[in-house]
DNA sequence: GTCTATAAGGAGATAGAC
DNA sequence: GTCTATCTCCTTATAGAC
């Protein structure tokens, strides 16, 4: 699953291929990549134009603002996300251990935003600093995503597999951006993603604490 | 312990309380706030000085440029958490348990970036979208912090307190960017700071998982 | 669809009076 | 030390030719 089919246009079912809408998504692509190095502010439009081998007054043919671009570079990235762990957790029976589940989701989360940097890391790394007009609009596809891991871990909670006197409202935030903090400083010189999907399990769900069941 | 006492000027010691270095450090500590709030690119200077009641032109009389007082809200930063954390641990026997010695630096870490957002959440929130000469040039400060955080974890890990096929590599980073990232999502109304501070140390030293002791 | 040219505004920074 | 006034540059965005 690309970002490519995720974004067309908006309001546009998928039948036509169109001609160049190519370009709008180029220049999106584009505008990704720069919004996640360098942050939205210090991005400009060209700079974007300029990776797309556009004139900056060309990218106002395909949108209205620099703020419609952002607007639609952070759907794109958590559509992506969303889909991506989504299917991750389908692969995994219900009936699983939450040890598997959640060790699957974590993997597909961090695969995407880290393999993937560019197309969805974006959403993670640019949200904080962003003109609040840009977090409202972008809050119910953060919220529906939310929604996947708060149900993932109540779920487990109610089967025994995290005790109750876990509070989910600091849990939940706390593991979600432990994730989303490692776009800032995971290079796969570190480790493999699998690696640190592991260790995130572990700590979930064993601590880093040598075992001591066996003694 | 404030900032005020980290940063009377550069390169000078502690004697005269001098007459108006008060209005440089008002400067740096409105600086602190917007950058923390808004991001360092998304901040002007004429915001920084409208908040100190002077003129955009008067602030040229303490600072060079709007990059000099990045580099100095970020070093006060960064010692001001480095301090914070080592007071904790100094107040902990050292040969008390890991647990305990763990969970008083997550507290002060927390405490200090959360409780006192403006003055040293700067650091972590700003750090990620900077010019990458401002992160070159504050990267030593932050080795140096992280160095008290790789020995307790070392330390833990000689002693048996972490289990030693744990990867320090990625659980170092791990930890605390989870700790850092707290800085964006973090509400009194999730919990207290201990709260979540006894939550981290619960999933280091224990996982999320029921106790399976006294079966 | 993409270009050239340019408008309109705001940014960081400086000069020099007070 | 702080002010007023201003320079210069670069931004987003528009107008209209091709």
């Amino acid at each position: 699953m690309s970002m490519r089919q995720v974004t067309p246009a908006p309001g546009k079912a998928s039948g036509t291929p169109k001609k160049a809408d190519v370009t709008r998504v180029q220049i999106l692509l584009a505008a990704a990549q720069l919004f996640s190095q360098k942050g939205y502010a210090e991005t400009t439009l060209r700079q974007v134009a300029e990776k797309v081998s556009l004139k900056p007054a060309s990218v106002y043919y395909h949108f209205e603002s620099k703020e419609q671009i952002l607007e639609e570079v952070l759907n794109a990235g958590i559509v992506y996300i969303k889909t991506s762990v989504e299917t991750a957790l389908a692969g995994v029976p219900a009936d699983a251990a939450f040890r598997d589940r959640f060790n699957a989701a974590v993997r597909a989360h961090l695969r995407v935003m880290l393999d993937h940097r560019d197309e969805a890391g974006t959403y993670i790394r640019v949200y904080s600093n962003l003109p609040p007009i840009a977090k409202f609009r972008s809050r119910k596809a953060r919220q529906e995503y939310t929604n996947i891991w708060r149900a993932l871990l109540e779920d487990a909670q109610a089967r025994g597999d995290i005790a109750q006197d876990v509070d989910l409202g600091l849990f939940l935030p706390f593991i979600l951006g432990a994730m989303n903090r490692a776009a800032e400083w995971y290079t796969p010189k570190r480790g493999t993603i699998p690696q640190l999907a592991d260790l995130i399990t572990r700590l979930v769900c064993d601590g880093a604490a040598p075992r001591r069941a066996a003694l």
